[in-house]
DNA sequence: CTTGACATCCGAAACGTTTTGGGTTATAAT
DNA sequence: ATTATAACCCAAAACGTTTCGGATGTCAAG
């Protein structure tokens, strides 16, 4: 059985009260009975009980992350890297970290979100991968619940915390990167359409082909669930165009990769017979063969802030920005051919 | 303010034993009083407190898991697979899962363990990549604290119940298979010396050159971190070697894609010039440049059974194999250059 | 000798459950 | 009329902390 306040105060020969106070460091107790209550602590190796201090205190002090996956596997190094920034950062502020996967608006998601907000299990949930109509963050917002988001939604126009790339830019600078190279056939691989980050990406995208004057074909753009498989079929249906692009813009890494592995598998090289860009810049992306021409976003960094933010909120600290939009960077390597 | 039995007990005037005990199925309660309770609590949206009853009933039904990483971030596929492996497994059994990652013995892993173990956070842990000399797990069968391990170890002589993958077969059939395509200078990058599957894995190494009469060349084993960065390194520096390999086993597949790199860097031919064997067989393996030949271990697979024997131990239940050896199996791409 | 101030201590309540060990009432059996 | 039985309910304790509001004792000042 574990050593309680209890038995400190037995052996000592206090109260639990001034074992408590004594091991909290107040003033009202004094010098020679904290002194034993501090040997008595040690000697009989002492540890509060997490949960009994969590009622009492009415806080966990743990935060929720909930991946969404397709899928039951995640292998994609992108939550990973944001994992160890949030984790990490939590530590720092010594903050635990309760993990789940589920797969997006299934109800095991809204059951997991459940779990941890309504059973109070933790003080704060971190939201990533927002959609457009997003049921966590309308679910949160309603509960009154403190939580920050990575990315923008169009929830009930509501006001929330978040932060966000600019995916917009991120892509436009690709594209025209692109097209800088003298590309003027260039296909988009997009993502899932509910996921807010799509539709600025592929505005991005857009965009970019105005203000060059190319036209917007609607056969160059097809969606993939960001897996590497799904990049992979979405090359492999492009070049299998009539009239094939040269240039392809991926939405994410994941997919570029396997759109590379698509033009390889043709005979085809990536940089010269068809640019590949990507977006994130996993760190195997710079590892990649060739090496990825990526829109960066430091992903480990990111989660390290908005976990920085959300414990703001939690604490009711005020926030610096409510709303950050970072810029993202367009890294050039061998992938789009520009080194050539 | 959440809503507490005391609220429905009020609002149905019974006592707060008898809304537990008609919310919780009990026989004794009345059917026309159970229905007012179940609809009270309908209505005011309860929902139990997760560490109210964590404290009552001694249990947290969590279980804890620190990812032992070098540096703050971990980019290994490796620790996603296995993490999405324990955490639906976890979820499966109405369990959640804490996670922090910690550099391996760091005095901030044992402090993560003793927050976890003393405070009661959780009722379980998992440790992962055993050390041969492993501090976690002399301190945890030292506290009688339930944990199951992935890793044999060699800790005190105790008994405790591991998962481990045979990794001197794994190399050993990995490095048969180079012998058996011709090649006689084989290099091998190596784990660190403290980690116990990097002993077996050297051990599979040189069974198999011995096996084949072949001589250990200590010049050509060198060692890395388990990282993509450091696979590259090694390759460098072996293939800078006055007499350089021909082929080269490395302990896990980062490390082997990142010698991949290398070679690509050298202008060498993966698979023909130099061959590559890598060991996990982690997604990307597949999807690499040239497809990765590697020693397959169900990496998702083990994390959901690791998790359930952990729940085993925590439940009480009896084992039925308190150390299980798993065969890992050689799975031949093209990095080795055996579908040329 | 009284008063006030100060230093030290502690009982009890509170956090929100579950569980233990009755208690009450009505009904059925004797 | 008494007793046994069953059906239903609840007060109180327990889990291990923290905190509120005194209580007690000592000592110096008046």
């Amino acid at each position: 059985m574990p050593v309680t306040l209890k038995d400190i105060a037995q052996r000592v020969g206090v109260s639990i009260t001034t074992a408590s106070r004594a091991l909290g460091g107040y003033e009202d107790v004094a010098e020679t009975t904290r002194e034993k209550v501090l040997r008595a602590a040690e000697e009989l190796g002492y540890y509060p009980s997490a949960t009994a201090r969590q009622l009492q205190k009415q806080r966990t002090d743990t935060i929720g992350f909930i991946i969404p996956t397709f899928g039951p596997r995640f292998s994609d190094p992108y939550f990973s890297e944001l994992l160890a920034g949030i984790g990490n950062e939590a530590a720092h502020h010594n903050f635990d970290l309760l993990v789940s996967t589920r797969s997006p608006d299934s109800s095991e998601e809204e059951e997991a979100y459940r779990r941890l907000v309504d059973g109070r299990r933790v003080d704060g949930v971190l939201v990533v991968r927002t959609r457009i109509k997003d049921p966590r963050l309308s679910y949160l917002m309603q509960r009154g619940f403190p939580f920050v988001a990575f990315g923008r939604s169009h929830a009930d126009n509501k006001d929330f915390p978040y932060l966000d790339v600019d995916g917009q830019k991120g892509l436009r600078d690709a594209v025209q990167h692109l097209i800088d190279l003298g590309h003027e056939r260039i296909a988009y691989v997009s993502a899932p359409r509910n996921l807010t980050f799509a539709t600025h990406r592929l505005a991005g995208y857009k965009q970019a082909l105005q203000e060059n004057g190319l036209v917007y074909d609607e056969y160059l753009v097809v969606v993939g669930h960001l897996t590497e498989e799904d990049g992979y079929q979405a090359a492999h249906r492009l070049l299998s165009l009539p009239n094939p692009p040269t240039a392809i813009a991926v939405a994410n890494d994941l997919m570029a990769l396997g759109a590379v592995r698509a033009i390889h598998e043709r005979g085809l090289d990536v940089g010269h017979d068809v640019a590949i860009t990507g977006f994130d810049d996993i760190p195997l992306a710079a590892h990649a063969h060739p090496p990825l021409t990526t829109v960066r976003q430091p992903i480990y960094e990111i989660g390290r802030r908005v976990c920085r933010m959300l414990i703001q909120v939690i604490k009711g600290e005020p926030l610096a920005e409510r709303h950050i939009l970072l810029e993202p960077t367009l890294v050039i390597r061998e992938s789009s051919g520009a080194t050539r």
